[in-house]
DNA sequence: TAATTTCCTTCTAAAAAGTAGAACAAATAC
DNA sequence: GTATTTGTTCTACTTTTTAGAAGGAAATTA
């Protein structure tokens, strides 16, 4: 997945702040991670409504940045309804997950107010 | 500090990305956080570049928002120059910075192959 | 005290990320 | 075929983020 941040030029590889959530949330939810039902997780997690359309250009996004990658999913002995698109985090995507973790628990280390509560 | 959420039907009381990052660095400077001295110090932690442009626009958004509040520093005995602007975290800022912890804390718990690295 | 230097803030403009919901598509049931 | 259900794609807009030019005030030097 290297080549994504060498040998394609991209356009920027930073991880915004729903973007870190979504990715996440991608990771949690494995196999059934496609676009509606993570936005009903996002509201379940946070109790903040998240609009399909948040979800979807994110998603777009993501995988833009190769972070992500997707396919769409087998018809299902379910009810009806067109299929899913399943979307799954690539080894970059984890990676960037990792330093940007990293990251924010060095900053709160730093700022020890944070953990008392004070 | 409650009041800001209630009372007064604030915009917006999200925290983006690179906001996050700055208002714990405020945390982190203590009575040194003024805008130069953050744009400084993030690209030291982070060896990427920090526009004075962009830390002041987050700082004066923060401060909309009721995380930060800021008042022009006392002349120093330094070679000259003009007054800082020294930036202070509010209790609510403060509450908000933990709850934001909180949040990706429990999102990387549900998330176990990010630790392992895998 | 006027010009200079230094440190720092304020302003302007543009790109990227985040938000919202309507429109559309495909699969099953009847 | 037609209705129903599940889910995606598209369009338009607001907020954040980014970048750097322009400007202001205090100490120093002449």
């Amino acid at each position: 997945m290297l080549y994504n941040q060498v040998t394609y030029k991209m356009k920027e590889t930073r991880l915004g702040d729903f973007e870190e959530v979504v990715l996440l949330l991608v990771g949690i939810l494995g196999t059934e991670a496609y676009p509606l039902k993570i936005a009903d997780e996002f509201e379940s997690q946070t109790n903040r409504a998240a609009s399909i359309g948040s979800v979807h250009s994110t998603l777009t996004r993501l995988e833009a940045k190769g972070f992500l990658e997707s396919e769409m999913g087998k018809a299902t002995a379910e009810r009806g309804g067109r299929r899913k698109r399943i979307f799954k985090i690539t080894a970059y995507g984890r990676k960037v997950l990792r330093e940007s973790r990293d990251f924010k628990v060095s900053l709160w280390s730093q700022y020890p107010s944070l953990a008392t509560g004070k």
